[in-house]
DNA sequence: TTCCTCGGTTACGTTGAGGTATCTGGTATC
DNA sequence: GATACCAGATACCTCAACGTAACCGAGGAA
């Protein structure tokens, strides 16, 4: 009796120039995206505290943004029928499996900045 | 008795616009930096090896990239006396340390770009 | 009636990362 | 002498992401 096979993944590798996990890669590391994706790890956030949490963005920018995670489905866009009206972001359930990594890499800037800033001062001191 | 207490580290926060981590952050998520450093991950490589691992990447911005790594301390780079010339770079302790958040990252691209371009063309059928 | 808030939109300008194409220096090989 | 190899360097250009500033509509409050 032979067992059933998966058919093996199609192996995608970010390192091949054509394969769409590169594309996938590069808009999470986007200059905006890794810090809207930590922002929202605690939670759902309104358009306004997301904005005052991610500091230095602009209204449009965070827009197109949250417009493209959204297509992503990385954010779920909830609006609220109220006057003035509320808009809640959320991660969705895939966004909330992109948060660990994000957060690795996160906590790696932050625990090596001054390393990799002083590498700098000696380079250039040269 | 009391015990010396180390001083409370400097709370680098990517998410205050002025924080230095933030940049940090930036460079190591760029276009190509995270591709070089998975590259790097199993060993030295010499320069046209890269190239061709990296794939898609011109030499100019390949040089560009690896110039600002050997400068935040990342990478490494040894030049041979031999003729042809003979470069090789590898991660430095400190890049070491990166390589592991990024293949976090690439493992989460390659193992949900399936979900996210799903997500993008029900989002696109709308 | 005027003002304020929220969550944007729109038009426009800028810039810097990245791409293209061509060239280089030194050595060895044909 | 010509050619090939390696690891780039250089000049130039392009474009998409990003920034700036102003504006908007619905509704509730003063």
């Amino acid at each position: 009796m032979h067992t059933l096979t998966t058919p093996p993944p199609p192996a995608f590798d970010v390192l091949s120039p054509q394969c769409p996990s590169r594309t996938v890669l590069r808009h999470v590391t986007d200059r905006w995206t890794p810090l809207i994706v930590s922002a929202l790890e605690e939670g759902p956030l309104r358009f306004g505290r997301l904005r005052e949490r991610v500091g230095g963005i602009t209204p449009k920018v965070l827009t197109e943004t949250l417009r493209s995670l959204e297509r992503d489905g990385l954010v779920l866009r909830t609006v609220g029928p109220t006057s003035p009206p509320r808009v809640d972001y959320e991660l969705t359930e895939l966004g909330a499996t992109l948060a660990g990594p994000i957060q690795t890499l996160r906590s790696w800037a932050q625990e090596h900045a001054e390393a990799v800033l002083s590498a700098r001062d000696r380079y250039d001191a040269e």
